[in-house]
DNA sequence: TTGGTATAGAACTTATTGGTTGAATATAGA
DNA sequence: TCTATATTCAACCAATAAGTTCTATACCAA
């Protein structure tokens, strides 16, 4: 891999599918069939998107007879939110707090 | 591009070159050739990190003379920080601590 | 207008990503 | 042991990403 934590999560969570995948884990672990009802795509590419997951540190796998369940561990994404709130006063800063309702608005008409 | 605005967020964020650019930027606009200092890069290859968080919202740019200075625009970072915060819970219960803590050690085994 | 500086663009290379299909493996149950 | 089910592995493909170098453009200043 030769990258580092707080990169390899970012780039798991950059992908709609397994942000998904994280949505379903958050109610509960569930092997890769169950998780790959939603999707259009085959149970192998399921399962390579859970191994990027995991290499992540985002889900552990188990094993329950011929099931892989996976559950959602989300402690990487304390790192991520620490990072990312070290910027949150340049959005929060009084003089943008206009630009950001004004913004707000926008993407909601974009909608 | 076709991918929605978190994805390319988060997408923008995983490389540590634009997360150290993104760092720069928050003490303030600075040029290209500024901000390629610190990288052992061409300024072609910081050109297009500009680009990609550009792409991502997460600077601006401008023109002064030559130079076309880049801004922080961290407003997308906080619907990244919102999708995150949905689950702190998931790092943050205190039913799990004792489970993280043992599944800490596990890891530790393993290797 | 000529030259110097800052940046972007174009073409290229290499590696990675996200998907496919088909074969292999692991487990349960008859 | 045989078969069905769940999952992964392996090989492959197309698209994207991250870097390079070289060229082109934009602007200032003499």
């Amino acid at each position: 891999m030769q990258v580092d934590e707080l990169s390899r999560t970012f780039a798991a969570l950059a992908d709609p599918t397994r942000r998904a995948l994280l949505a379903q884990l958050a109610h509960g672990s569930a092997a890769v069939g169950e998780l790959a009802k939603p999707f259009d795509m085959s149970f192998a590419a399921v399962s390579k998107h859970l191994r990027v997951l995991e290499n992540a540190g985002l889900v552990s796998r188990g094993r329950d007879a011929q099931y892989r369940p996976a559950s959602l561990d989300a402690r990487p994404l304390r790192a991520a939110a620490a990072w990312i709130d070290d910027y949150q006063q340049f959005w929060s800063d009084s003089f943008d707090a206009l630009d950001d309702h004004l913004a707000t608005l926008t993407d909601k008409e974009k909608q």
